[in-house]
DNA sequence: GCCGTTTTCGGCCCGACTGTTTTCAGTCG
């Protein structure tokens, strides 16, 4: 049996808060959500914290107190989790695919089950093509409109956007809506600004007066599909590229609350309102807000139809105009976004301990770009060229090596004729003003099925920066794949391995690999991992990453150009790095090309020391 | 069911929008 999952228990685990949602049952859904949500996050699998400190590890994740880490015992132990059989017996529903339908919860999940036996989608749609759900009482003939809709939706699109496919967009919007009329500042936030690899929406927050009239520009886009929902000061939409987006205006005192809190993640947040509660203090995305002496109540629950409502009646407002000055008076110092995940930031923060992740400026060089050598699109000149374009000192050209047969591989003559070619052109560039750029030797080289190179070491010698990557056998068992990378970061030449885990998002499932025993080797072999910048790569993942930061392993940020459109992905590759805790000194390439030489002219093993 | 600088009881993040119904429940982020 394959062992489940954190994400599969994390669902379970949530299905089970559905349950008890249906059943009315106070407080336990948002226990089982809270413990789902924490295993969803975690780093290191639930298996694994079992095996290595029993129950009392599992006790100390977060929200998993003595029951449900009894439950997990059971489900590691036996595979199976009595209680959700029981509560699934109960209400035999397709709880999953429900709850994906947009405007549908727990209490209508339930409703639909208890008046038309509803158990799935299918069945969902159609009681309300037959105008039955319409005749529940509290449904009406738009609700019924609502859930064909939101099922139409759910088809259409399904799954997430990369973040390379939608942070062009993402700030191509916020351009635009910063011109709206009325508009004085707008900022993306959300999973976008935070930079994950994979994006469900963009989020964004203006800042203005007149707030209807900002809402009609914005559904008046060009491009807009679908209107979700429009009020005074939040708006949802879809544009026909199946992109959704959602807009909050709010004033400006509120801008950095705002900010902070459509950012999120999620539990970043609530973690930032405990944190406010335990000070006595309320946040929300209007501002961090402390109870007036003389008002003992909270007075600013009162009563009337949403929007209504006056913020801050019987508080006093603290602060919300900066991200910065919130996480001051809550006694922490400024979070990144790209660390907002709830993995040790909180507490980083708090003791001052938070890294100086590298910069979006940081990099000199990229170490890995292909050319028309082999299956890039431009020469090696137009290449350099458009690497100064954007701002670099140096790129290693990597082109694919012979086992690549589509790809035109090179074998040892053709690596010796570049080799004099980019001599030449490196003359050309030192007699020019201008691009002021160094090319270096090297390649991007083949791991064979048992770990050997499809190169020679001779050839490999010669080359300034070699990286070695897996093109091929991506299924092999765990314990075989992990040996035939680890023989190839023991080859004395190869510096580099490009692209580990070889996953392609939403595509190709990364290779089985050991990963503390590759960290491990490339620790004491001095052998650097890329984090691949390629959107549909990002590999190494920031989970990976953090590992390699910790584990004292350098890492390098590249391109993987394969035409001089591609240096801008270098972007997504940082973010990624960032997420990952690195900083300047984690990543080789912030060097300058001589103290890059200078170290690969050392023997590996002595490098990085 | 979880949790603790109000720790073994008694709380549990917070607000906008929609639909449906006259004061609120449900969903979402």
């Amino acid at each position: 049996m394959k062992p489940l999952s954190n994400k599969e228990i994390a669902y379970l685990l949530y299905e089970i808060s559905v349950f008890y949602t249906m059943k009315d049952v106070p407080f336990k859904p948002m226990a089982y959500e809270r413990a789902s949500d924490a295993i969803e996050s975690l780093k290191e699998s639930v298996r694994d914290i079992y095996e290595r400190g029993g129950m009392k590890a599992l006790e100390e994740i977060d929200g998993v107190g003595k029951g449900i880490a009894e439950h997990l015992e059971n489900l590691l132990k036996t595979g199976r989790l009595p209680e959700y059989d029981h509560l699934k017996k109960e209400f035999p529903v397709e709880v999953h695919e429900l709850s994906e339908v947009p405007g549908v919860g727990a209490q209508t999940i339930k409703t639909l089950w208890k008046k038309l036996g509803i158990k799935n989608v299918a069945e969902l749609e159609k009681a309300a093509k037959e105008g039955l759900v319409s005749k529940i009482k509290g449904f009406g003939v738009k609700t019924e409109q609502k859930i064909l809709e939101g099922i139409a939706f759910m088809r259409s699109s399904g799954g997430r956007h990369l973040l390379g496919a939608v942070l062009p967009e993402a700030r191509a919007l916020e351009d635009t809506i910063k011109k709206f009329s009325g508009v004085e500042d707008a900022l993306v936030c959300g999973s976008v600004r935070r930079r994950r690899e994979t994006i469900g929406d963009i989020d964004i927050i203006a800042i203005g007066t007149d707030a209807e009239k900002i809402m009609a520009q914005f559904v008046a886009l060009p491009g807009v599909a679908h209107i979700y929902g429009q009020g005074a000061t939040k708006t949802n939409i879809r544009f026909g590229n199946g992109i959704d987006a959602d807009l909050r205006v709010v004033p400006k005192r509120s801008f950095g609350a705002a900010v902070n809190y459509f950012t999120g993640s999620k539990s970043h947040n609530i973690a930032l309102r405990e944190i406010a509660q335990e000070k006595g203090w309320k946040l929300n995305e209007y501002g961090l807000f402390k109870r007036q002496a003389t008002r003992p109540n909270d007075l600013s629950r009162s009563v009337g139809r949403a929007g209504d409502k006056r913020q801050g009646e019987g508080w006093e407002f603290v602060a919300g105009k900066t991200e910065k000055e919130l996480y001051e008076k809550l006694g922490l110092s400024y979070i990144e976004p790209e660390l907002r995940e709830m993995t040790g930031e909180i507490e980083a923060a708090r003791e001052g301990k938070l890294p100086a992740l590298v910069g979006y400026h940081d990099l000199k060089g990229d170490l890995q770009t292909q050319t028309d050598w082999t299956d890039g699109a431009d020469s090696i000149e137009d290449m350099a060229r458009a690497a100064h374009t954007a701002g670099l000192e140096y790129i290693v050209i990597t082109d694919h090596t012979r086992s690549l047969a589509m790809t035109g591989g090179a074998d040892e003559a053709k690596l010796h004729r570049q080799m004099k070619e980019i001599e030449k052109l490196n003359a050309k560039f030192s007699q020019l003003p201008s691009p002021r750029i160094q090319l270096l030797s090297g390649a991007e080289v083949n791991i064979k099925k048992d770990g050997s190179l499809d190169i020679d070491d001779e050839t490999l010698a010669t080359l300034d920066c070699v990286g070695a990557a897996v093109h091929s056998h991506f299924t092999l068992e765990k314990k075989e794949q992990t040996e035939r990378v680890i023989r190839a970061m023991k080859n004395p030449h190869v510096d580099i391995i490009f692209h580990l885990t070889g996953r392609l998002i939403n595509r190709r499932k990364p290779i089985e690999l050991d990963i503390d025993e590759v960290i491990a080797t490339a620790k004491r072999t001095g052998t650097v991992l890329e984090i691949d910048a390629f959107p549909d790569r990002l590999d190494l993942n920031d989970e990976y990453i953090r590992k390699c930061v910790n584990a004292g392993v350098k890492m390098s940020i590249d391109s993987d150009a394969h035409s001089t459109e591609h240096f801008a992905v270098l972007e997504y590759g940082i973010a990624q790095a960032r997420r990952g805790w690195a900083t300047k000194e984690d990543i080789i390439n912030t060097l300058s090309a001589h103290d890059l030489l200078t170290k690969l002219k050392k023997p590996k093993e002595l490098r990085w020391k």
